[in-house]
DNA sequence: AGCGAGCCCTGCGCGC
DNA sequence: TGCGCGCAGGGCTCGC
């Protein structure tokens, strides 16, 4: 489950099972799944039995819970498949349970916490936690001011109260790339992937190449707030969700795919010019646009 | 610095 | 019915 919505849900989810439970047994069913964790798997199963965990925290895509009392955190990314779920057997998991964490008594219901992603390209790992440095809470979810050394590049993302847009629109006008090369830029601007990428550009009218150094401030600021509104909309209706492999911790598909005007939509009418979209292959992925609202610029 | 390509993987739906 | 292909919401690294 992919971008920050997906990722808060499943966040939020966790929050009040992991929250001061603690893990009994870890089983790792596939070593890839582990393929951040540095170090021998044996560590990350020896150093999560018999510990105690803290409140996940979320930044970007990625979610972390702090380990009681130790400057370390069990990290995750749910990569382009990766679900965290709650059952009881592993039977509850389906055939891509990666790696299951059994809690030492039930809590919501559950006993067992399984990491389930079917291409791998998500991870769970250990790592240390580091203080930011600004005195701003880390992430979401809780007020720890201590970030994972994987995620410390990892930019703040637009939900976050630490965002500075002021900074954000200065480091984007001073790069010389296209606008959604640096809305995926997870270093820049955090939590964005192609389907909200998408829905801000055409909710600002602006085409994928788009050169950001031409950009003015106010556009800027536009694109700024488009992406804040799409984003908490898609958090309010649980997520984006295409089929089943995109769920809450609970299982349950969002319902924000009902909601997109651009994602997905090639050969459809434009919802607010009724222009035939299209989809344009580009980097490796794919753009939906309204040929119309959103036009090619001028020179690249 | 920016950018394209390639890699990490599995499984689905489509056209032939 | 079977096979090969393109496609999928991410992120990282490499070489130019």
């Amino acid at each position: 489950m992919p971008e920050l919505p997906e990722v808060e849900v499943v966040r939020s989810g966790l929050a009040p099972v992991l929250s001061g439970a603690g893990i009994a047994r870890v089983h790792v069913r596939d070593p890839r799944s582990l393929k951040r964790h540095l170090g021998p798997l044996e560590s990350f199963i020896d150093e999560l039995e018999g510990t105690r965990l803290d409140t996940p925290l979320r930044r970007g895509k990625f979610m972390w819970v702090p380990l009681a009392g130790q400057n370390r955190a069990l990290v995750c990314h749910l990569g382009m498949s990766g679900q965290v779920l709650l059952g009881d057997d592993t039977s509850d998991f389906g055939s891509h349970l990666r790696i299951l964490l059994e809690l030492e008594e039930p809590r919501a219901g559950a006993s067992s916490v399984g990491f389930v992603d079917q291409r791998i390209f998500g991870s769970m790992a250990i790592d240390d936690l580091i203080d930011t440095g600004d005195a701003h809470p880390a992430g979401y979810g809780s007020d720890d001011a201590r970030v994972p050394t994987s995620v410390a590049h990892i930019a703040r993302d637009p939900l976050d109260p630490a965002f500075d847009r002021q900074a954000f629109s200065r480091r984007l006008r001073a790069k010389n790339t296209e606008i959604k090369r640096a809305l995926l830029d997870q270093t820049l601007i955090s939590g964005i992937g192609n389907i909200y990428a998408d829905e801000a550009l055409w909710a600002t009218k602006l085409h994928y190449r788009a050169s950001t150094a031409s950009l003015r401030p106010a556009r800027v600021s536009e694109l700024v707030q488009a992406v804040h509104s799409v984003l908490r909309k898609a958090l309010a209706e649980g997520g984006t969700s295409f089929d089943q492999q995109y769920v809450n911790v609970n299982g349950v598909s969002g319902y924000f795919s009902h909601s997109l005007n651009a994602y997905g939509r090639a050969g459809q009418a434009c919802p607010r010019c009724q222009a035939i979209m299209v989809r344009e292959a580009w980097m490796n992925r794919s753009s939906h646009r309204c040929p119309r609202c959103q036009r090619t610029p001028r020179s690249r």
